[in-house]
RNA sequence: GGCGCUAUCGUCUAGUGGCUAGGACGCCAGGUUCUCAUCCUGGUAACAGGGGUUCAAUUCCCCUUAGCGCUACCA
């Protein structure tokens, strides 16, 4: 059962809108399948739907996929440009007698498909058309008479493999006589998938599971055709689910791509996230850069189950990533999120002494003291605005530690400014500002750093005073413990 | 309705003809600690039901149930 050819793979979408989690997921799946064993990965256009085509939807989808790490090999097939190559192959499917030509209305086969409802029956066309003379349908083609072109399905049984499913079975006389061909001359998907990945010598599709009880009809197309030695490996993934177990839509919003990335969710996590839902590496392993992931993929592992889309689950993995992340790279994938933040915006006019490069070096410091603290880019800052803001509401109450008097809180704050005035600026670093203000402090850290991190902070909440004071810079600190005596009468 | 697929903690999942059914997220409780976050420790919680096969089934088979998908001149 070995398949010796040479793995070439294909990402197949409809430009009808905006790249989603499914099709990512597909995508995914199908570049870590070509790059773990050497093959390609191409890249078809499904235009074939003239309705529902979106313009400039399949730019947004290759840049969205091109974000996350997926890049395509060769030239992408457009199959608006292929009519008359599927025409071909129609015409010989109808030469040989598997398809034939139907002229049935849509009015004639609404009232088919309602008749056979009430009957109870599976609507399917009842092949009024199947046995027109020759004479009949040049004809009413010569009298402008719209048709169609339908397949039409042999007797028997249809079996295939699938990689991840198994066996599948299904009785022929199950099976619709698809279209192949529409009026507008257009092949529907059936016939332009089959083609197509002929052509391309596709080797393996890998696609939603939505597609499994419609593969057998490619079965019986590739048999029609004479191609079943060509016939692709097929590799039908579960279904992404919402929290209703539904199947994750492309019209229940929030589930593009572009919004996880406006979100500011780091590429290298989304993939992660979703090649973990369906796949497992069977290992205790949680986090995965994409070489990692093509290194270990495996069909083998993928699972028949679908799968809930957690959002839960994404937030911590995009957690653990931007943790491991370098100040460098967040700087970079953060910067445009930060730049949209009003706090920052303000920051950024009132600095106006500081040059770009001094800036850099702030904006870079914050994200160190930030790094475990983000779950994703867009929280940037977000819990830090002090540091951004010299206008801190500090007050009595929050400055004291515990049951601490005012005066003992003065006492403290004082020391704390006399152990920051000696550092210098040059020996301004975050392991000497901790060393000398834990000396201080000595056992009581609490009397000493509650009231200098609430001075310095005017929060609640916040990083611990050393990496605060570190990021403020000597003369801000001092300012702010000044400012914070004051109000300590 | 017809056809197909699926079924382990709330979620993602590991796993086996005999195990205290494992891990992770979440949640809860503790620890570290100047608050927050990180980090550490512990706890919570699952084999859908019924028949078989078998000395023994969560695991193999069948049925039921449930969920999902497809049932277009959409993909």
């Amino acid at each position: 059962m070995k398949n010796e050819k040479k793995v070439r793979v294909r990402f197949a979408p409809s430009p009808t809108g905006e790249l989603h989690i499914g099709g990512l997921r597909t995508a995914l799946n199908n570049f870590l399948f070509a790059r773990k064993n050497g093959g390609e990965f191409l890249l078809r256009v499904e235009d074939t739907d003239r309705k529902r085509f979106v313009e400039g939807s399949m730019e947004r989808m290759i840049e969205d996929l091109r974000w996350a790490g997926l890049e395509f090999d060769g030239e992408p097939y457009i199959q608006s440009e292929r009519l008359e190559i599927y025409k071909e192959y129609v015409q010989r499917l109808i030469n040989e007698g598997k398809a034939y030509y139907c002229f049935c209305t849509p009015e004639r086969l609404e009232q088919m498909r309602e008749k056979q409802q009430q009957e109870k029956l599976a609507p399917k066309y009842d092949r009024h058309c199947l046995n027109l003379s020759t004479e009949d349908v040049k004809k009413k083609i010569e009298n402008g008479e719209k048709y169609v072109v339908r397949f039409k399905i042999p007797e028997g049984t249809t079996i295939f493999e699938d990689l991840v499913f198994g066996k599948v079975e299904v009785k022929n006389e199950n099976i619709d006589d698809q279209v192949l061909l529409k009026t507008d001359g257009f092949p529907t998907y059936h016939l332009a998938v089959v083609v197509d990945d002929y052509l391309m010598k596709i080797s393996h599709i890998f696609r939603g599971a939505e597609w499994l009880p419609s593969t057998p009809k490619h079965v019986l197309l590739y048999q029609a055709f004479g191609w079943e030695k060509e016939m692709p490996e097929f590799v039908h993934m579960a279904n992404i689910l919402n929290k209703s177990k539904k199947k994750l839509s492309k019209r229940e919003g929030s589930v593009s791509v572009a919004d996880f990335r406006a979100q500011g969710y780091p590429a290298s996590a989304l993939v992660n996230f979703i090649a973990l839902l369906g796949w497992n590496p069977k290992t205790q392993q949680e986090i995965f850069t994409m070489q990692e992931l093509i290194e270990q993929f495996d069909v083998s592992k993928m699972n028949r189950a679908g799968g809930v889309f957690d959002i839960d689950r994404l937030n911590w993995i995009s957690a653990q990533h931007i943790k491991r992340m370098s100040v460098e790279e967040i700087y970079i994938q953060a910067l445009p999120f930060l730049e949209k933040k009003e706090y920052y915006k303000k920051w950024n006019a009132v600095q106006s002494a500081l040059s770009a490069e001094e800036k850099e070096k702030y904006i870079k410091k914050i994200i160190t003291i930030e790094k475990d603290r983000l779950e994703k880019f867009d929280q940037i800052g977000e819990n830090n605005q002090f540091l951004f803001s010299d206008k801190i509401q500090i007050s009595p109450d929050d400055l004291r530690w515990k049951d601490s008097s005012n005066e003992d809180t003065r006492n403290n704050l004082k020391k704390s400014l006399q152990v920051l005035e000696n550092i210098s600026e040059s020996d301004w670093t975050l392991d000497n500002i901790e060393k000398k203000l834990l000396e201080t402090a000595g056992d009581k850290r609490g009397d000493l750093l509650f009231p200098l991190r609430s001075a310095l902070t005017g929060e609640k909440k916040s990083p611990s005073p050393f990496e605060v004071s570190w990021v403020l810079g000597k003369d801000t600190s001092i300012k702010r413990i000044l400012s914070a005596l004051d109000f300590l009468v």
